[in-house]
DNA sequence: CGACGTGTTGAGTGTGATCAACATCTGTGG
DNA sequence: CCACAGATGTTGATCACACTCAACACGTCG
C-alpha cells in the first residue's frame, strides 16, 4: 500500500478517505474515480429540499450541515448533524426520493456522486462499498440515541447530551478548539432538535451554565466539562470504535 | 429468470426473498446460501441484549419484533418495529457491537447470517448486497419520521401516526386482517414508542376511539379509519414505493 | 387462591408551552 | 449618519398538556 498522494486525481487530504479504507487501486486514483462533481455552498443554504428526487449522493468534505423535515404548519424537527467525512442523502441515492431537508450550517464543500456511480461502486469494489455502509451505519448509530433523549430524557439532560455529541462530534474534525463550535448553532437549532421551545432552551441552557458545564456565546457554545454532561445525560458517549477508519 | 422453487436448498415462500431480488445464481440456490442458522422463539423472548458483542445479522421470517434502548433507571425507549422481511442487526454486524435491545413480540423466526456471510455477499454478489443495503434504508428511513413524531407531534397526532405506520406495515405481512393486529400491541408499547406516559396513553387512546378512528380491545387495535389517522396526523403514508421489491 | 400483567379512572402537580416585551447586534437603504 | 428590519438572545407571567400518585377492575396463570 503505498501512498503517493501526488499520484491521485484530486482531493488532497480529503475526510471522507480519511474515514473510509479503499481498495488499494481505488485509493491509488482516489475515491473521486466515482465523483462526478463538487459544489461549496454558504452557510445556511439549501443542499437538498424534502420531497425532491434526489439521485445524488454527497459527502461532506468541509463544514457542518443538519437534516431536518417539518409538519405542514411549520413546526421543525431537527433529524440530526454531518460534520466533514459523513455521507448525505445515502438514503435519497439508494431510494430516489429524500424524505428529508438539507441545510448547510456552516460554509460547506460537498462532494457529489451520481446513482450510477454508487452502483458501479457495489459491482467494481465490494470492499469499498462495505466501508460506505459501514461508515452509513455508523452515523445513523446515532439516530437511536436521539429518540432515546427526545422520548425520555428530561430537558435538562436532553441538552446536556446534544451538547456532549456534538462536541465529540466536532472535535476530531477539529471544529472544536478549545471546546468552542467553530460553526454558528443557535438556540433554535438546540431547540428543533430536541423537541422543546426556544425559550424552555434558553432556561435550560443558563442552567447548565450555572453548573459550569458549557458556556454560551453569540451563536455558540463552549463545553467546559464534558464529562459532567455525560454524567448528567446518563449517557457513555460515542466510544472509540465510532471515530476508527473502516 | 427460472422460478424452480423446488430446487432451492429451503425457505419456500421466504418472506426476505420477496422483498430482495437477487442475482439469477443467488436466485436459484436462494438467500440461504449465506444462511447459517434459524431460531424460533416464543413471544416475549430477548433476541439481542443491549451491549453485546452481536456478530450475527437476522432476518425476520415470521412474527413481529421490536428494538429498544433504556436509560439507567429504567425508564424505555422503543426505537422501531420489525416485519417478516426485514432485517435486524444489521449495524450490529457492521459495527460488532449492538446498542440496543431486540425483543420479540409476537412468536418469531428467524434467519441468522453471520458476519463473514454479509462480507462474502458484498464480494460475491453485488447485487444481493445492494439490495440488502436499500432494503435496510427503507427501514430506518422509519426512524427519522418517528423522530418528528416524537419531537413535534402532539400525544394526539403522535398516537395516530403510530397506528398509522404500524397498520401500513402489518397489512401488506397479512398481521392486520380487517385491520385488527395480529400481534399483542400494549399500551405500554405505544407509551414507550411515543415517549409518554402510559396513563395519558390510555386517554388519547380513548380519544381517538371516541373520533371513530380506531378501537382498543385487549393487548389490541383495531383500525377504523386510516385515511382519518393519516389526517390527523398529517402524514401521507410510506408511500408505494416502500412495499415494492428491491 | 394470590400474583401478575393489563387497562381504566380520578385528583393534584409540574414541566414545558405560549404570549409578550425588550435588549443586542447585523445588515440595508435613505 | 440615522432609521429600519431581521435574527438572536433574554426575562416575566400565565396556561395547559402531560406526569405522578393512587386506587380499582379484569383476565390469565401458577
Amino acid at each position: 500500500m503505498d501512498d503517493r498522494p501526488a499520484e491521485r486525481n484530486g482531493c488532497p487530504d480529503c475526510p471522507i478517505e480519511g474515514r473510509v479504507r479503499l481498495s488499494p487501486e481505488n485509493h491509488r486514483f482516489g475515491l473521486d474515480r466515482f465523483k462526478t462533481g463538487e459544489i461549496d455552498l454558504g452557510a445556511g443554504a439549501g443542499i437538498v429540499l424534502e420531497g425532491a428526487r434526489e439521485p445524488n449522493l454527497f459527502a461532506l468534505a468541509r463544514g457542518v450541515a443538519f437534516r431536518h423535515k417539518s409538519l405542514a404548519d411549520g413546526r421543525r424537527q431537527i433529524l440530526g448533524y454531518a460534520f466533514p467525512g459523513d455521507f448525505l442523502g445515502l438514503r435519497g441515492a439508494l431510494l430516489g426520493e429524500m424524505q428529508h431537508s438539507i441545510d448547510a450550517m456552516s460554509a460547506v464543500r460537498l462532494c457529489v456522486f451520481d446513482r450510477a456511480g454508487l452502483l458501479r461502486m457495489f459491482a467494481t469494489d465490494p470492499g469499498a462499498a462495505y466501508a460506505v455502509v459501514r461508515r452509513a451505519a455508523k452515523d445513523e448509530s446515532i439516530l437511536d440515541e436521539n429518540l432515546l433523549s427526545i422520548g425520555r430524557r428530561t430537558a435538562l439532560e436532553s441538552a446536556a447530551y446534544l451538547l456532549a455529541l456534538l462536541h465529540q462530534r466536532a472535535r476530531p474534525a477539529g471544529l472544536a478548539p478549545e471546546g468552542r463550535f467553530a460553526f454558528p448553532l443557535t438556540q433554535q437549532h438546540v431547540a428543533d432538535t430536541l423537541g422543546l421551545s426556544i425559550v424552555h432552551i434558553n432556561r435550560t441552557l443558563k442552567r447548565l451554565a450555572e453548573l459550569e458545564l458549557i458556556a454560551w456565546l453569540d451563536r455558540g457554545c463552549v463545553i467546559r466539562d464534558e464529562a459532567g454532561l455525560l454524567d448528567l445525560a446518563g449517557w457513555t458517549g460515542l466510544g472509540e470504535a465510532f471515530h476508527q477508519v473502516g
